[in-house]
DNA sequence: AGTTACCTTTACGTTAACGTAAACCAATAT
DNA sequence: ATATTGGTTTACGTTAACGTAAAGGTAACT
């Protein structure tokens, strides 16, 4: 007798609307029961939307969000054969590294802007005494 | 007598094509010379072309990356109008604020990847084992 | 002269990820 | 009874960031 939510929980939680939530649905990365005509979301429904969510925060396309996810629902059993888990692993690692040049790029980035806030509020400063 | 490239150079360079670069130029954030017809880029205009890709890869638009980029070109002077530099520190902020969401999400994704390469070599040496 | 290799402009096409609107049930509040 | 609230489907609209194609200019080989 776990919790369940509406879809408007979910849209209020991760402040979306309930039209993304349906469109993820239609683009089969969501499969909620129903109860009637109505959907009724599961803690599992929940955490695949945060996913969703986390994976575009990174700027992954809903397809490659897919990827990701479906590599950590249990398949069951070790019913994946080895072609599949050695492109995983491919997959894997060259997400890694995608996220490496991401890293990287933050870096870079938050000192330009350390630069530049410094300048700003130099500039500020300069007016502000003047 | 400082170094220029031509179109193609910074294409070959940042492996994109001249379209991208020539729709940049459309979008204003770029203002190359011209020899006749062509398009002459100085370093300078090759250094906003890597801060434009810096920021696609970070998941910025267009005209957040141009926010960005106005932002170090040196205003001439001080001509900067107090508003004007309140905005711009509250802008860099804010971008802070999503670069700290971006790192967090990656850690976690992270782990996650981490998590799920050993479960998937633990999956291929059984198989191999077996 | 012809062709190859770049460059140019103009303009329509494309994809992802929803927004927005219409038209409709179903339960609850008044 | 009816009005409001929240759910539903269906379907067309929208925006960003280019792709792609057409049509043409120019310089350099051959």
């Amino acid at each position: 007798m776990s919790r369940t939510y509406s879809i408007r929980d979910l849209a209020d939680e991760f402040d979306i609307t309930t039209r993304t939530i349906r469109f993820y649905e239609a683009e089969g990365m969501l499969n909620p029961q129903r109860e009637g005509q109505t959907r009724i979301y599961t803690p599992q429904d929940r955490i695949t939307l945060k996913l969703i969510l986390r994976g575009k925060r990174l700027g992954l396309s809903l397809a490659e969000s897919r990827e990701l996810i479906d590599m950590y629902r249990p398949g069951l059993e070790p019913e994946a054969n080895r072609p599949q888990l050695e492109k995983l692993l491919a997959v894997i690692e060259q997400r890694r590294s995608h996220l490496r040049q991401q890293l990287h790029d933050i870096e870079r980035m938050m000192q330009d802007l350390d630069d530049a806030e410094l300048k700003a509020s130099e500039a500020l400063a300069a007016l502000t005494g003047a």
